[in-house]
DNA sequence: CGGACAATATTGTCTGACAGTCTGACGATC
DNA sequence: GATCGTCAGACTGTCAGACAATATTGTCCG
């Protein structure tokens, strides 16, 4: 029932230590659960960059039928998460030091202009929302668990994109957010970035609730920065280490 | 409204005026050609939007399974092509105003980026070859057929995306791309905005060539707002029409 | 005339199968 | 002994058919 694979795979895959063996028949679409599964398993590195996904073994792992599984990864690989090759199948997607410049610098320019369209178009209630999610990073900033760190931003950003009322804006940074997420557990790893960063988000904030677009905009973008560049240093460093290998 | 907002309930598979009767097996994957197909189809205006895509009938009209046939939904709705309904279906996604200033202002800050990316990245060659483009579209520009003008201007951009040598920019602007074009036929409708168009991508070629990331980035991100205004004057205008209905 | 119920349409998902292609290994030949 | 060619296995790409769940539509009755 479990995949033993003879030796043709990488032959660490182990066991299949991610995967839930029920997804329950609840009302949200099945496929949703099981990208939301894979997504989730891909972001806590249960799932290495460069792994490859097996149909068949995600087929049995996940308890579910082929197409479903295809139609997930189809859909992953249009978030960035999985790359697939063709006629060879899918792998998780490996950053290189590049790509992350290039997605922090996107994000610094489309952030700011989410926070921009939030200022025109949210509702006071979600200004307070918003505040409330600070509050929460700040509060996860001292935990030792990073898990709580990622989750209290992802709801942040959350609120954030809800409030900015546009569904195009939304998707696309929805599509860039996936792939920060795996760069911003590198960020937050190191010593003292996580209060700075909830410093920073608190800053614009302020700006918002002061109705500030431009400063908001601008706090937004300076605090995409810093991220950018804590995460590439300790990108570059990690290289070098594997180069030496 | 009557049973019939699409005329889609008619038997008379003879004669889908977008859809090809062959898709001949040749070497690019079956849904690739069947993802071009649909989506040539939505931006040629043979599906309207709001349009609704029954599985059915595309898998009787394409001549392939269904699995194929949602996995190109699913391909598509990544792209924002269309829009999938849990339990209704997909649909081709209707673009209000206000998406399309949100997207014209994406646009404007990643274009920037990815031709400041396309002047530190790009060879000689992606330089020569840009020139070739832009001069394309001037030359089209007095073309009556629109097919022709909008062609030239997809050549342009794959052009400069390709040369700015970021795969996660590269996706990201395309997803925009996809439904920019749509927004495109709208904007070159306008009477001399193609010359003018035409003339302002020149002037980020010239940028380009004399190495000025930044001014190339700024006459960028002026095209693209000379677009949207133009275009969504033009959208503002027709819906008030519609609404005179 | 409005609301509840039944018929229909359509999606969501599963099972099973087969062809095409790529990988890797084994064996043959130089 | 090393290189090359062939061959088997592993996966993906795609198809066909089927069934349950759910939304939509149309009709009938109060």
């Amino acid at each position: 029932m479990v995949a033993g694979m003879n030796a043709s795979t990488s032959p660490d895959v182990g066991g299949p230590t991610w995967s839930a063996d029920q997804v329950g028949r609840v009302a949200a679409p099945l496929r949703e659960q099981v990208a939301t599964l894979v997504r989730d398993a891909i972001l806590g590195f249960k799932l290495q960059p460069g792994q490859r996904l097996v149909e068949r073994e995600l087929v049995e792992q996940l308890g579910v039928s082929r197409p479903t599984v295809r139609e997930v990864l189809r859909q992953l690989a249009a978030e960035g998460l999985v790359t697939v090759v063709p006629q060879r199948g899918a792998i998780v997607t490996t950053l290189t030091a590049e790509d992350a410049a290039d997605i922090y610098e996107m994000r610094a320019s489309l952030e700011a202009l989410a926070v921009q369209r939030f200022v025109q178009r949210a509702t006071p209630e979600q200004v307070a929302e918003l505040r409330v999610a600070v509050d929460e990073i700040a509060r996860t900033a001292d935990s030792s668990d990073p898990l709580d760190q990622l989750q209290a931003k992802d709801r942040f950003y959350e609120v954030l994109f809800r409030g900015c009322g546009s569904e195009p804006l939304q998707q696309t940074l929805a599509g860039l957010q996936a792939r920060v997420r795996l760069l911003r557990a590198t960020s937050l790893a190191e010593a003292g970035r996580p209060a700075q960063a909830a410093a920073e988000l608190s800053a614009v904030v302020d700006a918002v609730e002061a109705g500030d677009a431009e400063r908001a905009a601008a706090a937004c973008a300076a605090h995409v920065q810093n991220a950018s560049r804590t995460a590439l240093a300790r990108l570059r460093a990690e290289a070098e280490e594997k180069a030496g290998d």
